[in-house]
DNA sequence: AAAATACTTGACTGATTAGTCTATATAGAC
DNA sequence: GTCTATATAGACTAATCAGTCAAGTATTTT
């Protein structure tokens, strides 16, 4: 197995970078090169297309991202604290992005998946496989919260899928604004579509 | 004044409707003159360039539909039930729309606002300003819910800002996932968020 | 009918696009 | 050292992009 190169890896970090700042449709792979500072040549050689090379990129950030959420996730912290680290985190995240690039970007997931949806079906396949991937910590931190007595939630899968939508409809209305602060209350409404006792509301 | 022509509003009615199937970045100028009718002098006579045409766009589409967001909202109607119908209405709206196009296209608004929010000003200011708008009309049905005492939401804006992000998250959801049964619970979750009283919840 | 305004035409430019191709360099196996 | 798979280099194509422009047509006012 002769020489191994991390440029596959460079091209993937930059296309996220490059598409979650801007859009899928305004990254050429010439810009994509020039920041991983690849050729042409090489990047035909690991990618057969740009298509195939956003989906790579989605994983790979999944990738990056799992061992985080799992912590966030873990079973050992109370279920509905798992939720208001979680937005913590990623609030966080994007407050920090922002003071490189001067934007709120949202989520990369959902906004290179809806520009591209009705249009490439290999990259929407793949966001709605990490879609899914994500909705289970929700779900399973619902199904938790609904054991200890915490919420009523007999469909743990819908309210999952719920909060997640509202969720990232407030990660979308946060990059259209560029407003971080639309975040810092979707803990209240996170408890209001888990329907939360406000008893057992948690304090943060 | 001599001779008055269709072709403006001709043009802004192709653009929405290929960015809204399609997106921003993928929608070129020659296609959008092929389905209005229209050559490339003829564009660039009515609009000095892509993005002025798509804001344009944009106030098109909200005055088409603000007649019929009065009605939806109207104060004759009892405020939850405004919701409820507003709901309903996008909904059929986007089943019908998917009959023709194959794909739930979801909030123009959002998903061109999302796409172009980092890079063009202009768009951007005039989504922000149709979603005030339109952010508006929950905000009146959430306070008259309010003064009847159908739900408790002293802060009115808040709680319209956070409806309508949900709102749009699952709209988005439904978008990427092109399937529109998604946007059938969104009642109940709109009635979490909203903290509506189970013995007022209205019946549909 | 002439003038003025409102609109249309379509060829053109220069930059940029995704993707191809052939030649070459580099590293580990033997 | 040589063989071989892995990777890089970069010129090239053909299509498409947003936008320009000068000349022309249609309609109303005077």
């Amino acid at each position: 197995m002769p020489r191994v190169s991390d440029m596959k890896k460079r091209l993937t970090d930059a296309a996220l970078d490059l598409m979650w700042a801007n859009s899928y449709g305004t990254t050429s792979v010439d810009a994509i090169c020039e920041r991983a500072g690849a050729k042409k040549g090489s990047f035909y050689y690991f990618f057969k297309s740009k298509s195939e090379l956003t989906a790579a990129a989605l994983e790979a950030e999944w990738n990056k991202n799992k061992a985080n959420m799992d912590a966030l996730f873990s079973p050992t912290v109370p279920p509905l604290e798992r939720f208001d680290r979680y937005f913590d985190y990623v609030r966080d995240r994007l407050a920090e992005r922002q003071k490189a690039c001067g934007s709120i970007l949202g989520c990369p997931i959902l906004s290179i998946g809806s520009e591209v949806s009705t249009q490439d079906h290999g990259v929407r396949a793949t966001v709605d496989r990490i879609w899914d991937r994500k909705i289970k910590y929700f779900e399973s931190a619902i199904r938790d919260a609904h054991a200890q007595g915490l919420i009523v939630a007999p469909d743990s899968d819908a309210k999952a899928r719920a909060l997640f939508a509202c969720y990232h409809g407030t990660l979308a209305q946060a990059r259209i604004q560029n407003d971080v602060e639309l975040l810092r209350d979707f803990k209240l409404v996170a408890r209001d579509v888990l329907g939360v006792k406000h008893a057992y509301a948690t304090s943060s």
